[in-house]
DNA sequence: TCTGGGGTCCTAGGACCC
DNA sequence: TCTGGGGTCCTAGGACCC
């Protein structure tokens, strides 16, 4: 029988912070979202102070109390890397890893000698020692098991960052008290609606009538069931899975109100999908575009609107910045002030595939966007970019107090002085 | 003045075809 | 004038995740 772990950095993006900066050690720091706008990582000095998962940064950081809190806009290249590092310290204890995101990674535990309990410290204490990142760890007959004994070893200090939910008693007793809020998957919409049937715990969940459980949840809900009782529903695998869409979305950091301003971002968007795209050596073969205003202040009119459209396959940045201006075209209207916008892609498959009978296949990446990639890589992002994508560009979001991209870039690197 | 970005899966319903 | 069933594909919308 496979045994499942789930493997969770504490506060990744935090701690990923607090690596590069010994004095941050016992600070309270927090993580912001993009456009600065709200708290998406807290150290757990900064829950202590009160401060909530989605806070919205402008609304907290003016409290006194608050003073003293060291606050980060998201740096994504940096996160991004530590993960890589967690994960390479992974692979020398366990051959199978599964990315499930950047801070969290499901192991093959089966294949472990001796107590699990033991290999599993081991395990965190060297992911600690090489990357500085502290985790838990979570295991059980199934991923969703996993999931939940990691949420019990993050929750409880007394467990110290392990919790083994193989026995059945122990699970059971667990299942008895936890809310199914806890759940891996049931969410703040379904959790009124299984409640209002009688289903409030895990136990009441597993031993609930799958014909109902299946009314409200769709089958996604009777397999959760089945993973909750032992029954391995989710395989772990190896291979990251094909990508079925790609987008680049933002917030504004001020609001936008004339077409040309939105043209010029829309055009961005296109080439920062393309360039993710032919990173990937993929294209894409339908392409969306929607516009809104703030849903926060729906007050002076608000509006949304999407366009989208099948096309020959490309990866091409400019033959995108042309169709997503179309698309704009399409859905905008003048008088709105504009908060976000973004570009998607879909149908996306391995780049040169034949469209249809009569085109010829696509040409591959033009010589063009080779050139472009090779400056933007050596050189940084955005060295060259089409000039549609506008000069000014004082919509740009915020992001006031990025830290250095310690890993990645080389004239960003830790600067170690002696006297 | 200021509230993120990027994904996945499932289902229902419409268009179209034979 | 009446009148069917079954299949596929696509899209929109709803739910979830980190």
């Amino acid at each position: 029988m496979t045994i499942y772990g789930l493997i969770d950095c504490n506060a990744f993006y935090c701690s990923c912070q607090k690596a590069f900066d010994a004095r941050l050690k016992r600070l309270p720091v927090v993580v912001l979202s993009n456009n600065d706008g709200c708290a998406i990582a807290r150290s757990s000095e900064a829950k202590h102070l009160g401060i909530k998962m989605g806070d919205p940064w402008h609304l907290i950081r003016d409290q006194k109390k608050l003073g003293e809190v060291k606050w980060f806009s998201s740096n994504y290249p940096l996160y991004a890397d530590m993960s890589r590092r967690v994960y390479q310290v992974l692979t020398e204890y366990t051959p199978k890893v599964e990315p499930y995101s950047i801070d969290e990674m499901f192991l093959d535990l089966s294949g472990l000698s001796g107590s699990l309990s033991e290999r599993c410290e081991t395990i965190r204490s060297r992911v600690e020692q090489i990357t500085k990142i502290p985790t838990c760890i979570g295991w059980g007959a199934s991923k969703t098991i996993a999931k939940l004994a990691n949420y019990i070893a993050k929750d409880r200090p007394e467990l110290e960052g392990l919790c083994d939910l193989t026995d059945d008693r122990v699970r059971e007793r667990y299942y008895r008290n936890l809310p199914i809020s806890e759940i891996w998957g049931v969410g703040r919409r379904l959790v009124p609606r299984l409640n209002s049937v009688g289903i409030r715990t895990i136990e009441q969940f597993v031993k609930a009538d799958p014909a109902q459980v299946r009314q409200i949840m769709t089958m996604t809900g009777v397999r959760l069931q089945a993973e909750l009782r032992g029954v391995s529903c989710l395989e772990l695998s190896e291979m990251a899975d094909v990508r079925k869409g790609l987008a680049s979305t933002r917030s504004f950091g001020r609001p936008i109100t004339c077409f040309s301003e939105m043209a010029e971002a829309v055009a961005g968007f296109a080439v920062r999908v393309t360039e993710k795209l032919r990173a990937e050596k993929l294209d894409a073969g339908h392409v969306s575009v929607f516009v809104q205003t703030n849903i926060h202040q729906r007050s002076n009119g608000w509006y949304a609107n999407q366009a989208s459209i099948t096309c020959a396959p490309t990866q091409d940045a400019l033959t995108m910045i042309g169709i997503v201006t179309r698309l704009l075209r399409t859905i905008w209207r003048d008088g709105y002030r504009y908060s976000k916008a973004g570009v998607q892609l879909n149908d996306l498959a391995p780049c040169g595939r034949q469209s249809s009978l009569f085109d010829k296949p696509h040409e591959q990446t033009s010589a063009l966007m080779t050139a472009m990639d090779t400056l933007n890589r050596r050189y940084g992002r955005e060295t060259v970019r089409p000039a549609a994508t506008g000069v000014v560009r004082s919509w740009r979001p915020r992001q006031d107090m990025l830290s250095p991209r310690y890993t990645t870039e080389l004239s960003e690197i830790t600067e170690v002085r002696s006297f």
